[in-house]
DNA sequence: TAGCTTATGCGACCGGTTCGCACTTACGAC
DNA sequence: GTCGTAAGTGCGAACCGGTCGCATAAGCTA
């Protein structure tokens, strides 16, 4: 996974368009790379290589690990895939259009996926305090979500209680 | 690195001072526990396993990889010790206290570290927006840093001139 | 300083990822 | 259609960061 060169995001709204996008570069098409195309459409959010290679638990042949990330390079290079890193843990993969950024709590490891406008307040501070601008697609915001605050309170609270 | 218990930082001031605080936990100060503390005191910012067992370049004495990840750990759980992932590459150790926060460059990979309340006002407002109480300790807030936002226009503006 | 117990250091191992290389196959030319 | 050729495949070995098992060494307490 180091991070290729990075293309701007190309929008795919099938296997059949993402094809016709790998023959315009004059990319071939085989069974292998058409493959991993079906199984990011077929999947719903970001993906492990891991289940690429085993056809998605069955649903699709499976296919060879180290083809698998041959091709999720190549798609990436032609900017079709993204990859991301939710943490500890494998890299996963997605469709790299429509864009999402990624919140990920730090201890029930949740993901929340999110449209890019809805993070366009926090980057526009982010740039106005550091020069910054800040980008939740490859790597993701972490914190502690919602039910995790809570449930942290109510450990406090029973310490409290029981000292 | 599987993330261990999380415990209050530490400060210790000096590598006297951080064994003194393994002793107050009953844990023992061995050779090798020191030499990582003062690896550690020794390093300006986040070090690597690495670096740390070769003694920072052969500055301290070089020590069994096993033992130095082990030792991490156990400052990790007496909150001694932190550790970061800053992006790809492994992961990184320092010092529990004083905390930072870090800001990563996705381009550069350029590494800013700053002071926990400089990124309170981003904080309120990922609070404010989505309930997620933001930490950029363990993980960075990651973005394309000033420079390489400059640079990246550059290329535009070339680009422009000679389409 | 003896004894108990924690930590060490070594090698094997593991999961995720990449590489080398002989074999296959997609695709353009004929 | 078939042929030639470069691109892509599939297999195994290697690699890298990190962990584990185990016999040995060395802190600490009495």
């Amino acid at each position: 996974m180091t991070t290729t060169h990075r293309s701007p995001a190309v929008a795919a709204t099938d296997v059949e368009a993402a094809v016709e996008a790998l023959r315009e570069r004059g990319l071939r098409v085989s069974a292998a790379r058409r493959l991993v195309l079906e199984a990011l459409f077929g999947a719903a959010g970001p993906v492990s290589v891991e289940r690429i290679a085993e056809g998605l638990e069955g649903r699709l042949p499976r296919s060879d690990l180290a083809s698998v990330y041959r091709n999720l390079e190549t798609l990436e290079e032609v900017g079709l895939v993204r990859h991301v890193h939710l943490g500890h843990g494998p890299g996963l993969y997605a469709l790299a259009a429509p864009e999402h950024e990624y919140l990920v709590c730090e201890s029930c490891h949740a993901v929340r996926s999110v449209a890019k406008e809805e993070l366009d307040g926090i980057r526009g501070q982010v740039r106005d305090r550091f020069g910054y601008e800040a980008r939740f697609t490859h790597f993701p915001l972490v914190g502690l979500c919602p039910d995790c605050i809570d449930e942290s309170h109510d450990h406090e609270a029973r310490a409290l209680a029981h000292p």
